[in-house]
DNA sequence: CTGATTATTGTACACGTTTGCATCTCCATA
DNA sequence: TATGGAGATGCAAACGTGTACAATAATCAG
């Protein structure tokens, strides 16, 4: 017969919450623990009758398998980590609520990691994430020491890094290409016929920032142009409009500015508009970076680059769905994304 | 003697993921098993010298407690589940960042689950929130069945409902007091002399917006002025633009417009600066709700309400945390943020 | 030095699953 | 009818932990 008794040996039986358990089921259906087990499990061998008497029982019950269990016995979690600060950014929020929906679409569970405030987070991020069993960690800000991510393979966790090009073995890099972006940025405002050209940056930004400024610097160099560089605050709205009034303060006003990042760009549209009644492209040509959704806004109408997302993610799920995956690094193309935030070109295409 | 034989009936070892467990720690360290479950375990009788040994081997192999199977062990998983739809909209990011940061400074773990698409979706999450024996839910779009929220009782999971005001037994159902802001809502345009009224809403509110809409009505009718309503499309920018299209369009155009979400009021002031020449304050008075990044943008410089967010994950948080919660709803104020989108006081106070 | 108290360690069981193997039933084929 | 084979079911062993209880070692009061 069944063993009913549970708790055996503890007295205060109400300290722990109650669960349906499978055997609850089996006993209700009047079949075997394993039948139930079975019949929640594709491809086992159940009956028609049994699997139909289990799958009433557990509805009335209100049985639900415990995937903690079943995790810990198959070792396999399904839960992928989110590790990223400052959620709330536009395209952070946008990637994330592209991420989670194909992580889900995948069959997978996503666990959310908010790493804003100290760089430290990320380490216990990842801590977290290894206590879980994680099957995959994807690091949207940040990275790990080598070591931890050493931990991190050793208990069988896939790691992933958008936007970071380190030397980092074992995972998978991943993120626009930003120098190439900078470069068109550069060649975009030379056609539209901007003759002093500025560029707009954080003072804290993320290394796949600095790369777009690289680009663009380098591409500078190469056509033989002076860039005037802006660099100051943090990568938000209002960096940007310090930036723009710094810039267009100037005597030497600029009348082109690469902005590395579309919430940048939106605050020196602003501080042009609103602070010194410059309007966007006539007295003024800007490019921003990540085509969030404000880009499209009619008040902004930025041209932009859009990060290669949907790419993204799909390497990305690809790559933690193989079996073995090897160190990879992939550098994604940026598509140009034409609005009305530039001049249009006054300079013929060579 | 230690039994270090692993997959004893299994032949195919390889397939396994090979873990770091507590037992490996505790032969590296020269200790029993427990003693390695004690040393992890908060309030635990271990001496010095062995907590010692076992942290030193247990940094040496890279050991992580298994939460999983320490869950399964004391039914509390520590796990919280977020239910949202449309996470990259900029008040639902704020919210998710701050709830995630908040569960996390209270030691809790954030399992997001997307509900974007289908209503039928929240009760998957809710199901996959079951699954994984999270502690509590907390679903800021949608609502279940009451059947399923049984299920979740049962299961002995909490359930917080933001933002909805349904009647829901069992449950915390908690947000800003949406009908009074729509009464002050229609105060403030009143106060600032604005002589044709008009409410832009999306035909495709949620409960809670559908709330300002009532509220801002009420307060008409009991001024006894009239209001007029353009309601259409979804909650969104876009939906903005066009309701003030649709509005500014008319003959009897509107000089004083409450939308019932800031991302709408964007639209609208973009509608009137873009398409129709006019500025706010002076043409046109514009107030929204959610006091999103954006509405402090100096482009908009919106009033608005502020959501109580801090207040409402207080009350999550607690609510949460203790023992046997008893249902509850609580309604909070949204506090009035004055900017530059409202016209001065003409009409003064009675 | 002895007995009592306390701090530490060990033993064994439970948490709720999945799965290899063995058993059993049933039906078709030779 | 005997022989296989396929399909369903049961048994028992894991997965990696926490904890009540017992046992042992250490400390202390008298």
């Amino acid at each position: 017969m069944y063993n009913n008794q549970r708790n055996l040996m503890s007295e205060k039986v109400s300290s722990r919450k109650q669960q349906v358990r499978a055997e609850d089921v089996a006993r209700h259906a009047g079949v075997s623990r394993v039948s139930v087990s079975r019949t929640f499990t594709p491809g086992a061998s159940v009956s028609d009758a049994t699997r139909a008497k289990v799958l009433k029982s557990a509805e009335i019950l209100g049985y639900r398998v415990n995937r903690l269990a079943s995790s810990l016995n198959r070792s396999e979690s399904g839960i992928v980590a989110l590790v990223a600060a400052e959620i709330d950014t536009p395209h952070r929020a946008a990637m994330i609520a592209e991420l989670s929906e194909r992580l889900q679409a995948a069959g997978k569970v996503t666990m959310l990691i908010n790493t804003s405030g100290y760089e430290e987070r990320v380490k216990d991020a990842l801590l977290q994430a290894i206590s879980f069993r994680t099957e995959a960690a994807i690091i949207l800000s940040g990275a790990p020491d080598p070591s931890l991510a050493d931990t991190c393979f050793s208990n069988g966790m896939k790691l992933v890094l958008i936007n970071r090009e380190e030397d980092f073995p074992g995972s998978l890099q991943i993120g626009p290409d930003n120098r190439a972006a900078g470069k068109t940025a550069l060649k975009a405002l030379l056609r539209a016929g901007c003759k002093r050209i500025a560029l707009a940056n954080s003072a804290n930004a993320t290394w796949s920032i600095v790369e777009r400024q690289k680009g663009f610097l380098a591409a500078a160099e190469d056509a033989g142009v002076d860039v005037l560089c802006e660099v100051d605050g943090f990568t938000s709205y209002q960096a940007g409009l310090e930036l723009g009034t710094a810039l267009l303060d100037r005597e030497d006003r600029p009348d082109g500015i690469f902005c590395t990042t579309d919430l940048i760009a939106c605050g020196v549209i602003d501080a042009a508009r609103q602070r010194f009644g410059l309007r966007t492209p006539d007295d003024l040509s800007v490019i921003g970076f990540d085509n969030i959704q404000q880009a499209e806004w009619e008040g902004y109408d930025l041209t932009t680059f859009a990060q290669p997302t949907d790419q993204i993610i799909d390497k990305c799920l690809e790559w933690c769905t193989t079996e073995q995956p090897s160190s990879e690094t992939v550098k994604l193309p940026a598509k140009f994304v034409w609005r009305n935030s530039v001049q249009k070109a006054r300079v013929p295409m060579k």
